[in-house]
RNA sequence: GCGCCCGUAGCUCAGUCGGAUAGAGCAACAGCCUUCUAAGCUGUGGGUCAAUGGUUCGAAUCCAUUCGGGCGUACCA
């Protein structure tokens, strides 16, 4: 609907012959100023230079020829135009949602794209850790937007095992099998010291016994604690609902010739250069403040050459939008990964990378300690155990993931209506509740009658119907900037409008058949918004709590 | 030192491609359950949008500087 209002409205602007402009058109903070509300006539005046006034007033006589659409048109303020929509139009979104149903507020503006998520990625060292979750759950919930905007989406899960970390991983399990039968067996100084490790070392001793004892190379344990390490993640990640479809192996970068091409190629262009037996990428000045190693003077590559190797291989892959979801701490490390992928002569225009910065757990007021070399070490394991699968997810996405989260366990624990979480879901609860009430007591068949739209004119009504229709726009906006926290608002307002709705407006009302019939539709297009956007963001929709 | 992110109500945070009287949840206070779930609803109080200067019809939003916090600033990943 504001899709087409935005139309009428530019073709207004350029029937009076105004330059074309980029105008907002939004709902009004105070909605006694209206339906939607429009600067255009301001920023006209700018361009123009004529005062904004007299351009609102000839822009508003025209859209008030409209009069099937807008119910008042209104010149205010400085020059803003507000526009009150006619009650009929929203009326007429109940029947779309109630048509389109689980599918109402997706769109196919990417229909035939393919888009690559990677995110998690990380390294099978051990299990993810509570700070892991943020990417996590924002990754599902970016996922999820990308399918409802009409991508095909690959989920994919990168991990370096071609590095050191792997054979310090090797290194601590045989140090903890060795363990057993000498408890002074040294560990390595930069070993893992988690007790996942030592459930490992016990599990290859009750299968192996002693028979690993001399073992003239650690590729068993190495082996073993890698996957052992993934079927964990794996565990993870699933009780979250989440499944990534390729598991990409940076080893599998050095089988197929790509780490090795690159360089070559880096090379042949002329834009790395020797010194200290060393590779250097040469990095632009102005960007950077020095150029970086891409190959140890060991021979080893850092990590920065194979991630510019990989994502050259998605780019090959044939993508059209690649995004990488990373922590804070790659802030940098990433733009130096892009310049690399640019210098070897590819478009970088399709990748997007998501910064989100670190989260600090409290309980309460106390603060949760997440070291990584302790082993108390609080694990995403944890945390879903804590507090469930659902709050763990709304808190981690509930927050733009550009700034710091706080996230308080005990909150998001309480099983009462201080947590936000409920708030959502007993919205969605209470409606299946009235359903359940009105099969009760007015069979089935109620729920399958015609509806007379005439019977839901009261305002609490309409006021819910216009949050409704808004849905698809806000999926729309936010599957482009991909901020899944602000479909956590929007479900807030509809919610809050539903509960109010509620708490003035009995639904089920043997007296007035007609308007039972009509609420309950109503009803069923709130839950179906509900459910969309819980959809979206991860959540479930129970049917009672 | 340099780079990126952040600073909004007592707390946690929305709002930031410039728009009208800056919002929500929690906390505090006062109300609403013999009717579909009170995990709900209604109301009150609470702000120098870190500070200063600038840009303009208009700044929480853009620019500059300062202060404060986080993360980087490796031949670690």
């Amino acid at each position: 609907m504001k899709k087409k209002i935005a139309q009428i409205l530019k073709d207004t602007i350029s029937l009076k012959n105004y330059p074309e402009v980029g105008f907002s058109l939004e709902p009004p903070r105070n909605k006694s100023f209206g339906d939607l509300s429009t600067n255009a006539a301001l920023i006209i005046a700018k361009k123009v230079g004529k005062n904004p006034r007299d351009i609102a007033a000839v822009i508003s006589e025209t859209l008030s020829s409209y009069s099937d659409i807008f119910t008042s048109v209104d010149v205010a303020g400085a020059g803003f135009i507000n526009l009150k929509i006619n009650d009929n139009l929203y009326l007429h979104t109940l029947t779309d949602i109630l048509k389109e149903g689980r599918n109402y507020g997706k769109n196919q503006n990417n229909f035939g794209k393919k888009a690559n998520l990677e995110w998690v990625s990380a390294n099978p060292t051990g299990p993810l850790h509570a700070g892991h979750g943020r990417q996590v759950c924002l990754g599902k919930s970016i996922a999820n937007l990308l399918e409802w905007s009409g991508y095909e989406v690959t989920r994919e899960y990168y991990y370096n095992d071609a590095g050191n970390q792997m054979n310090n991983l090797a290194k601590s399990l045989y140090s903890r099998y060795m363990q057993i039968f000498d408890s002074s067996f040294p560990f390595p100084d930069d070993g893992y010291h988690g007790e996942y490790i030592k459930e490992y070392a016990e599990r290859i001793y009750a299968d192996k016994k002693d028979s690993l004892k001399n073992a003239d190379n650690l590729s068993f344990f190495k082996e073993f604690a890698e996957k052992a390490n993934f079927e964990r993640i794996k565990d993870t990640l699933e009780t979250l609902g989440i499944k990534h479809d390729v598991f990409f192996s940076e080893t599998e970068l050095y089988r197929n010739g790509d780490i090795k091409n690159l360089l070559a190629d880096f090379k042949d262009k002329g834009v790395s250069r020797e010194e200290d037996g060393a590779v250097w990428l040469k990095m632009d000045r102005d960007r950077f403040q020095k150029d970086k190693v891409i190959v140890k003077s060991t021979g080893e590559p850092t990590y920065r050459l194979p991630d510019m190797a990989y994502h050259i291989n998605k780019i090959k892959r044939g993508y059209d939008y690649i995004i990488d979801i990373f922590g804070s701490d790659h802030g940098d490390t990433y733009k130096e990964v892009l310049y690399g992928i640019e210098k070897a002569g590819y478009d970088t225009s399709c990748i997007k990378v998501i910064i989100h910065q670190m989260v600090t757990f409290k309980s309460g007021s106390e603060s949760v300690r997440m070291s990584k070399r302790s082993d108390n070490v609080y694990y995403l394991d944890d945390l879903i155990k804590d507090v469930g699968a659902d709050a763990t997810q709304f808190f981690f996405v509930m927050r733009a993931a550009n700034t710091h989260l706080d996230f308080d366990i005990e909150l998001a624990k309480e099983q009462s209506d201080k947590n936000p979480v409920y708030y959502l879901q007993y919205a969605h609860a209470r409606i299946c509740g009235i359903f359940r009430n009105a099969e009760l007591n007015f069979g089935k068949e109620i729920c399958e009658s015609e509806f007379d739209i005439k019977k839901l004119a009261e305002p609490g009504a309409v006021e819910l119907l216009k949050v409704l229709s808004r849905f698809p726009e806000e999926v729309e906006s936010v599957s482009e900037t991909l901020e899944p926290h602000k479909i956590i608002n929007y479900l807030n307002t509809a919610a809050e409008t539903f509960h109010k709705f509620y708490h003035d407006n009995r639904v089920l009302d043997a007296d007035n058949i007609d308007t039972t019939i009509a609420r309950l539709k109503l009803c069923e297009a709130v839950r179906t918004v509900l459910r969309n956007g819980f959809e979206i963001i991860g959540i479930n929709a129970p049917e009672r709590m």
